[in-house]
DNA sequence: ATGTTACTTAGGAACATGTCTAAGTATGAA
DNA sequence: TTCATACTTAGACATGTTCCTAAGTAACAT
């Protein structure tokens, strides 16, 4: 059964912010530099900077130094552990289900006979 | 496109603890009371049950009191509205490569004529 | 060489989070 | 009724998070 993986801490954590959610939709369709994201996020830059640097510390973004301005990235495999983990978890209870179906169809058996 | 959901800041948040995560784990192979989840946790009940809470307030699990034990369940539903966020950003993401993929083609064509 | 642009760093205020201990309350058992 | 069990509430405390302003630094542009 799945064992602790300290990456997930970081990257749920950093999906759970509205803010770096806009940020990962943004970057879902191209990459931008830091104040392209910053703009229409009312909020200083140097703000709009940590997050960046939790989603980057997430895995979820990369970014890159190009002349004095940086671009960032999504992650192409970013979302992938997250949604492991999480159909994981609905495999898990869907096999939950099926053996209280095993379970119920046995008591109707044992009623029949 | 998705507009802001406050329930996924408290859905990601929730996921992002790792205590909580092995408690949503435990749910999902069936239901169990605040004392069994406690178990095994090294931690002060009281510290479990403000996860508890968290879960909850998450819409992740359900409690209901039976005597003087409380039962907690997973949400059937729990994990549908993070896994719908992640997909369509992926498919943002998809969707992006596509369009790359023709600005490429459009590329070679000019190219050739 | 100088000014402007685009970050970056530093430091701090306000509030949230994760944990604990100690002291309840409600139920079940004897 | 009295004792044990299973939470529950209250309060404290250290840390972490999210924001800010002010003061850098590095790369362009002129």
């Amino acid at each position: 059964m799945s064992k602790y993986e300290p990456s997930l801490d970081l990257c749920f954590s950093a999906l759970g912010d509205p803010t770096r959610r806009m940020i990962l939709q943004r970057l879902a369709r191209g990459e931008a530099s830091v104040s392209a994201l910053a703009a229409g996020h009312d909020m200083a830059l140097p703000s709009v900077m940590e997050h960046l640097k939790k989603l980057e510390a997430a895995n979820l973004i990369t970014s890159r130094k190009k002349g004095r301005t940086r671009i960032c990235a999504l992650s192409p495999e970013a979302f992938t552990p997250a949604q492991n983990w999480l159909s994981a978890q609905s495999a898990i209870w869907e096999g939950r289900l099926d053996r209280f179906d095993d379970y119920i169809t046995t008591l109707m058996q044992e009623k029949e006979t």
